[in-house]
DNA sequence: TTTT
DNA sequence: TTTT
């Protein structure tokens, strides 16, 4: 259940390969970044003019699993997720850091997985169980501890 | 025009009045923050558990004028806007913030405004100029820089 | 899963109470009617005019208890779903009907269920299960044939 | 302004190339259907289903150039949009068609136009003017009348 | 810092 | 760091 309704779309390309990682449990979770580019045309100069925004995209579970096997620098995708700032330690202070959980997925390539890919049942789409359902926190998408991690998680209560 | 989506809809109540300052030129731009909250079971223990998110949402031109005059503490609002992160400076160390430019905005309180204030015609809801459409950035729609100001934005190329 | 988007999000009010039917399974379905209105000033004239659209929803299951407990003429609400277009049967005549299958649904009156209601766990807001992990069809969501039914379902594929 | 929220996500391929036609005042407007497509396991059989939806989608203005221009059978879009149910007369009886009113379309495909159309400044995605703020009803982006209109709109209050 |  |  929620109170209130959090939700962001995107629709962008991914800067990087993701990256997955796995809980103890087992699970996985992935992170990628993912570009969206404003264009404008400048009122006073009438040059073109553009900016690039950067999301910090988390794929839990079995969406970071497909994440992981199918995506890749350049890929364009959908998702749709909801909006979460964590807070870490750096050099004794706290950051913080924004993110969208993703809980559905769409490649958009045309030729996804490099176009040879045999398009297994999980494969182009994929919907994360509904969190407000889920007896586990959504909030358990968080990357695990570990030791690349870019964040020291430790003292955030997961 | 956009190349990519950056879409962010939000139903949440403001954590505080919004603050509305000026740019030079006139335009009013206002900020506030908006709580979202997630409940859900916990697995293991079978207990209610919520977490509550709290985004930065910034009300450009006469968007912040509707904000400053209409929201208020409290208020109930669905939000449509974009994600925008901003960098600013502390300490002599760039800073990330992540924020919400809103571009729709509805008022959801059954009385708006304390339930007194006349409806005027562009009161309840406001639809921003389509960012796509307009000369100017919808990037400047950044918070002026003010004595107050809780960032630094002078070395942010706005 | 799902290969493509099919997304609908809307907020308004219910032109009706919500009217509840069961499946022979025992599951609920609750079908309502949602009202949004748009206004703008007539170029010509200058007057202000304004249009309702009126909208076809469909609460599946548990949501169509919920919306049958809590919703009633004039509750505010927020819905997500999808779009689906049904056909049936009038005079020998194929017509076609366009609802939207509820999947989340957010109630925004400040005193939902008449302000007395106990605060149930169930209630407020609710989510559908995914659709995409659901291993029944969230088609199934169709209203049950019933003697009071508006439209003859007999010969659509459910 | 508008009293509610009534806003439609798609992304799907269109199933035929855009209609493209052109008002007195000549304002173009394209009509296309888009399908999307969802696939589950049936939990009786264990069978895989597959059931697809077709969407009427309206381009108004500029975007109904563009579409015309760009868009073909086959191609993947976004579109964003509003729900319009329109009613029109068959053999003296009323009949209802619902309709998504376009306001942003982003290409997704590969290669856009065949892939060898030069990239004009307006190709690629398109914004609509907010409908809130324009003087004209975003409703006048109706269909015209026309010899091989698919529906009489002459008695129709557009 | 909101709200239910 | 992506993409057009």
């Amino acid at each position: 259940m929620a109170r209130g309704v959090n939700k962001v779309i995107l629709i962008g390309n991914l800067g990087k390969d993701p990256e997955v990682r796995y809980f103890p449990s087992g699970d996985a979770v992935a992170n990628a970044t993912i570009a969206t580019t404003e264009t404008w045309k400048d009122k006073q100069s009438g040059e073109q003019k553009e900016a690039t925004e950067w999301h910090n995209v988390v794929f839990p579970g079995k969406l970071g699993e497909i994440a992981g096997k199918y995506l890749k620098k350049g890929s364009k995708v959908y998702v749709e997720g909801s909006l979460r700032t964590r807070s870490y330690d750096k050099d004794g202070q706290k950051r913080y850091v924004t993110e969208i959980r993703v809980q559905d997925m769409q490649m958009l390539d045309g030729k996804p997985g490099g176009g040879s890919a045999s398009m297994g049942e999980e494969r182009g789409s994929y919907s994360a169980p509904s969190p407000s359902r889920s007896s586990a926190p959504a909030r358990s998408a968080a990357p695990a501890p570990a030791a690349d991690a870019p964040f020291e998680d430790d003292d955030i209560p997961f």
